[in-house]
DNA sequence: CAGTGGTCTAGACCACTGA
DNA sequence: CAGTGGTCTAGACCACTGA
């Protein structure tokens, strides 16, 4: 089925996601337990435990003790999308990147900094605004909050050579993130920075970042829409 | 350090993924061959094997033979995106779900046809307009395109209990899917039919979704700008 | 050609939990 | 309390591939 020869592991996970993926194990269906499946490919447990326990990892099977293995009820799609660093992202393009830097203060944490950042804020953030460039157009308009508690040394770093996103991958251990995406219109300050007319659509990615259930920073980052576009891969078999 | 007695597994994983995550091991550094972790860990190489091609899988490290195992260089953050069915998540809203169908037609495929499907598309097509309710507000417009050689039942089913989506994932063996999310404004057609103002900001994503290398179905999903957005979420360490 | 990872075996003991 | 999955061991042989 796909080219090179396969190994067993890969065989039989195929035939399963297989039946699932057709339908054939429809949502619910108890699938043959590990023993039976041993018998079935003449292979030793740790073989199918490895493949039963992969697909359980991405969500198309359940299993439970004493129960038994079923195919996953809500098949849901799945994308993985790929949220580069700005700098690596123009230059994929092609492109040479620059910065400015529109603003920065350190200030003692607003109401409004503390609900951006979310739970267990500390006392003081930085503030910055960037605007990045891919070539002569702007690319985006960087709006960011960083934990001074979290990442003291960000309050003397030099953001000049490298993007704050890139900064604090390197220098942070972040654990978590999450992303909302949506469409706007920019309004007149956004407008004029971007280089857009008001109300332009515009892509805005926000991102907040943890670190063991700690804020580090929040970021707005917004595209002008006309030429920027995000992608996600997916494959439920791989 | 994760609550519940940890198994070895998950003890050995988090204090190497705390390491990268940390930066003490840097991209490009290269982690402790098999052996030394058996070792260091005594334990056997299965346990360690299973934690690093884990991680491997993660692309938080990446193993080549006979050079051993290296701390990932790109750690672009790559985020998991839920694609919901249309009807799921207006139910999730809490709202009434309610589609129409604007336009049904079934044509030879055109060379336009041809490229939105992508390499290897059929002969035939259906083509599906609908738009999908949220209670009164328009949540969606779907424009989609089915590649009738692929999905032969399509031709004579009916898409008016469910969406074209949610009936492609339980008849067809989907394999692969590619998204492409944009901000874009609204043009007079789509305005009118949305409900929005002529050059409104709206969010599109485009899927298209392959069945062992062959075109399936493309598919664009418009949202108004006002109150749609998409969430990912991240975690590199799990 | 030797070092490293890829995969597999044939067991073992245990932890859950639902019939 | 018996069935099922979770994890682990101590090996084995092989496939790559870079020193």
């Amino acid at each position: 089925m796909s080219g090179q020869s396969a190994s067993l592991n890969e065989t039989i996970r195929s035939e399963i996601a297989g039946r699932i993926l057709s339908g054939e194990w429809p949502p619910g269906h108890r699938i043959p337990i590990e023993l039976e499946l041993m018998a079935a490919y003449g292979c030793s447990r740790m073989t199918v435990n490895k493949v039963l326990a992969a697909l359980a990892a991405e969500g198309l099977i359940e299993r439970r003790r004493r129960a038994g293995s079923f195919v996953g009820r809500q098949r849901s799609q799945s994308a993985v999308l790929d949220i580069p660093d700005v700098r690596a992202e123009v230059k994929a393009l092609g492109l040479p990147w620059r910065m400015d830097i529109l603003a920065r203060s350190v200030r003692r944490s607003t109401a409004a900094d503390r609900a951006r950042l979310g739970e267990g804020a500390g006392p003081r953030v930085l503030a910055l605004a960037c605007r990045h460039f891919a070539g002569a157009p702007v690319h985006a308009i960087e709006d960011r909050l960083i934990d001074l508690e979290a990442v003291p040394e960000a309050e003397t770093a030099e953001f000049d050579a490298v993007p704050p996103g890139a900064w604090l991958l390197s220098h942070v251990p972040w654990s978590q993130a999450e992303h909302r995406i949506a469409a706007v219109p920019a309004d007149d300050a956004l407008a004029g920075l971007l280089g857009v007319q008001p109300g332009a659509a515009c892509l805005q990615v926000d991102r907040r970042t943890w670190r063991s259930g700690r804020p580090v920073t929040a970021v707005r980052m917004t595209h002008p829409g006309d030429g920027y576009s995000l992608v996600a891969r997916f494959a439920p078999g791989a």
